[in-house]
DNA sequence: CAGCCTTTGTGCGGGACCGCACACAGAATC
DNA sequence: GATTCTGTGTGCGGTCCCGCACAAAGGCTG
């Protein structure tokens, strides 16, 4: 067994982005704590107490229907914040926050992240980048929704993830996925399974890993690359 | 024939809601213009030299794909702003801004915004409020493409651009309607024909008129309701 | 190892929407 | 009033996805 990595607020590219005088205001207030799976973190509607900065967790924001369907609207992962609408003015969302792959972030005071926005620094100025970036997922996944078929759009939440955590495995069962993309679990074992044949992945029992990166990206709808060009763009020195 | 109303900036909401300091600034620039069904303001990932205010017509968002076809993201109306990845930081956006529904708008120079954003004032809290609108809305378009049958979609759109002007009619094509929702144009000829057989809706090539309304929101799908309590909550004085 | 639970694979009928083709009807033009 | 154009209605086969039912593993527990 190796040493497990000690955990650092630099895992987190916003935090790892901010200019150093901001980074010391916050960094004594930010407190580490363990992300497991299924953790609500914030309900549809509910006031923020925290923003969280996920480290090597992945949590989705998702809205779940009256009739209990659900679908994702975004996937947070170490590139970014939750609790955006904390600073956006509104302090609650009608989406809910979710934790899809088990890890760690680090939180903070909802106050101390209002705190900070206030003093309309590089911190605010990269908050709204984020933002931004974040509303171009939003988007594209309202095309992908309508335009592209249930495998194309498997390739795409993988890439997704995959670029929001560290490893090429992700833990994950076919009907979590499912409910993430908001189609039939059979249909994620359908796509999985072509995807395995093509050689592109390894799956077994909540665990796929992903053996041709390249491949996928060719497998995956546009809607891909226009994220993470996107994000790419608006979050420069925020890139692995 | 009666005298036509004149146009204010007033007839924006946003702007309406400035505080008079705010609004005293900004007001000598705005320049109202006309805007042409079919405009395109904003092409994807050009840069920004105007931010738009529109007060009598209604402009779409979307996101036009590498084989041509297309998905609304979001609809904007008197009730906001076109323009936001200025203030955003990203000074562009991956979708095209084109006038659904043609009427006028008040302009204002990209420069002159960024520089009230940048007083921190009322106007800033203003427009990053109505950012969070925006969202709310681009999020529960990607659940309605996911879940919701053509017929609810078009309850949703309707409804939504109604909300957006001040007339009951929409001079609008189902090819137009078809495209902005992403669907065929045969699949709205149908969803129409439901909705006019019911006495919701009247439908004379390129005009539709709405009979009943509290029917059509019976008819919709909850993406709508979510998306206009929404907006009422974050922009209170901004209602009608 | 046996038993049990969870996860994944498969088949089948049905419905919604697609693409295409074409008929038909307002509206505008000359 | 005839022509033309644009917009709307309708039908048909095909595909994708849904809901359901159930079989077949993989992995944990005792």
């Amino acid at each position: 067994m190796t040493e497990p990595a000690p955990h650092t607020p630099h895992q987190n590219h916003l935090l790892d982005a901010l200019p150093g005088s901001d980074y010391k205001r916050l960094v004594s207030h930010l407190e580490l704590i363990p992300m497991p799976l299924g953790d609500v973190l914030y309900e549809s509607g509910a006031k923020l107490r925290y923003v969280y900065f996920p480290t090597t967790c992945i949590v989705s924001l998702l809205y779940v229907m009256e009739d209990g369907a659900s679908a994702e609207i975004a996937v947070v992962g170490n590139e970014g914040i939750l609790g955006i609408s904390l600073f956006m003015g509104g302090d609650t969302t009608p989406s809910r926050a979710v934790v899809q792959s088990a890890g760690h972030a680090f939180r903070l005071k909802a106050e101390l992240l209002k705190d900070e926005f206030g003093r309309f620094g590089p911190t605010m100025h990269l908050l709204l980048r984020y933002t931004q970036a974040l509303i171009t997922q939003m988007a594209q996944t309202a095309v992908c929704n309508r335009h592209h078929s249930v495998d194309q759009q498997l390739c795409r939440w993988l890439l997704l993830s995959l670029d929001r955590l560290q490893t090429s495995e992700l833990a994950m069962t076919q009907e979590l996925i499912a409910n993430m993309l908001g189609v039939r679990r059979e249909g994620v074992t359908e796509a999985a399974g072509k995807l395995q044949d093509a050689g592109l992945i390894h799956y077994r029992r909540g665990r796929i890993t992903v053996l041709d990166r390249p491949g996928l990206e060719a497998q995956s709808c546009e809607c891909y690359q226009v994220v993470k060009t996107e994000f790419d763009r608006l979050l420069p020195y925020v890139v692995t």
